[in-house]
DNA sequence: CTGAAAGCGCTTACAG
DNA sequence: CTGAAAGCGCTTACAG
């Protein structure tokens, strides 16, 4: 493979002016031309790796997901790689899948690459790791420290829930939630849910399946959802999950109930997850802006990493979404 | 940040005895203990940038496929990262995004990054671009050189899908496809359904809605199935798709159509996609071994790394999934 | 076994 | 504007 050094012999120029056209310096227009002849005619390709030696640039940001199993991780990560591409960044795709080591390690190895950035979506307790020495945007996340997050307003999603149950003509509301608790943002769509019952004095329950399950516990669910039947009728009406792939759960439950969707029961999810990621809403439910939340991230990034002025925190707004759950 | 020379003077040793300890050479004890200490003491991590200059090993693998909104794109993905990891890789990811542009420019910009390898997944004519300097993996394609191919057995998938439909009762079948005609791996589904069809003496029918949609094209389909009806009444009752994406289309169409399934027509896809790429199959579905995919990729293309003897094709086995679309 | 030195492919002051 | 040279942080023969 074609070197700078083979170049500048091959135009009969030094290395350092080589090295100014290939960066877009002013050069005479003459050498301009033999140097950009030279590099055609060898097929040069620049080397990155010594490049970045030198400038310690690296034009490579590591993305850090649980894992693209999860079809709103992977549609995260899809809008995060176009934008990316858009201003000539490469990706490191990093699945910590909730666990603490393969995360640090991750964080760890992403130093050693000298990427320029780091954007992720972790559950872990990792802090420290962000000691401020490298840019860092968080989804849905706060941390201590120069780390921007980004996120959707789900505090308003939750209200947003409420209303359209209410809206439905539903009276008796449940909210169901599984996941980590250090998300604080996502803690939110329960509260904000709770605010607009309490604000439209609607009884409600709140129900909370933790993280320990390996995916959804459904037979959890549906003794809670049996126990809720009075003369095999339920006793609510109305169902808000923390995520769409929670809801999906819980309509199959609910079809094992014999309980009608959306006739007996309305249920809204949370994400706003399509067939195949772009067809028809699985289910009724509060859709997050995922594109804009990857660009206002990797926005946010590039400033970080140019030493920019940046916002700590980016709240986008949500909408709700009909997948056919909801009257 | 510590280089190794900060480690060199703090242990009292010169950089190439640091040097071999990092890379697990032999030095004396003594010295082997200083060096460890000192890496400690002053946080080293080493610089792959560096080192990747003067080994040209980068530990790096460049994933190219369409798009990971597709979830089956995401599951192979998934499964290539988990490979990777485990055996200290890290991995580029590239959408092409069917865009031979974006392709050609990953293939290009991959090179420079000089990447240890490329694993693809790609529909365009990109030929010229596997020359051999760089160890290759494709999935579902073959190419002429020096490129592994993996794919599970298409051909045997169509028998099976067809099997299937007869085994409950389906008399007269009908084969649905979408998608680029390059991918000669996935052509042999409708060429085994075929096979199986003429073998069996069972009448059917080839569908093929080519690949200028920009999705699935629903409305096509409808009124390819609307006029197979005979006085309301299909006049088929059983079909195999190309993917599970386009069965989910075909169902939500047959609904339209006011024919149940799997009462009166049966379904079956082809890839096992799971609800929410973890759960429940979404359609009855001939299902590739997506991990072992992804792990004889991984293997296949270490191997082409260190020079070692690899097959030039693997196939591996698919099989027949239950999703409730058939009896 | 260990140290000093050259070199990987670039960029960047520094003279000219 | 251009060339020669130093240096980025490593590895690797080569002497000792």
């Amino acid at each position: 493979m074609a070197t700078i050094k083979d170049v500048a012999k091959d135009a009969g120029v030094a290395v350092g002016t080589v090295s100014k056209v290939l960066n877009g310096q002013y050069v005479s227009a003459e050498n301009k031309r033999k140097v950009e002849e030279s590099v055609m005619r060898l097929g040069y390709q620049m080397n990155y790796y010594a490049r970045g030696l030198k400038t310690h640039y690296t034009y490579t940001i590591a993305v850090i997901v649980p894992d693209i199993l999860n079809p709103f991780f992977a549609c995260l990560v899809y809008h995060i790689e176009k934008e990316l591409y858009k201003l000539g960044y490469k990706m490191f795709l990093c699945q910590s899948q909730m666990d603490p080591e393969k995360e640090a390690y991750y964080l760890r190895l992403v130093r050693q690459n000298k990427v320029d950035g780091i954007m992720g979506l972790t559950f872990n307790e990792n802090d420290a790791y962000f000691t401020g020495d490298i840019p860092v945007v968080m989804f849905d996340r706060h941390f201590k420290g120069p780390v921007c997050c980004i996120s959707s307003d789900n505090f308003l999603g939750g209200e947003l829930a409420a209303e359209r149950l209410l809206a439905g003509g539903s009276r008796r509301l449940l909210f169901i939630r599984t996941g980590s608790h250090l998300s604080s943002e996502t803690l939110k769509r329960g509260q904000g849910f709770e605010a607009m019952c309490q604000k439209e004095q609607i009884p409600y329950e709140m129900l909370d399946f933790g993280d320990d399950a390996d995916f959804f516990p459904g037979q959890a669910i549906f003794e809670a959802l049996e126990s809720r039947l009075e003369g095999g009728k339920p006793s609510f009406d109305g169902i808000y999950t923390s995520t769409d792939g929670l809801a999906l759960e819980v309509l199959k439950q609910l079809e094992r109930l014999h309980i009608q969707v959306p006739q007996d029961v309305q249920v809204i999810g949370h994400d706003g997850l399509r067939r195949m990621n772009r067809g028809d809403y699985l289910v009724s439910s509060i859709a997050q802006p995922v594109e804009d939340m990857a660009r206002a991230g990797v926005e946010s990034l590039l400033r970080k990493i140019k030493k920019e002025e940046t916002e700590e925190t980016i709240i986008l707004p949500v909408t709700f979404v009909e997948g056919g759950t909801t009257r």
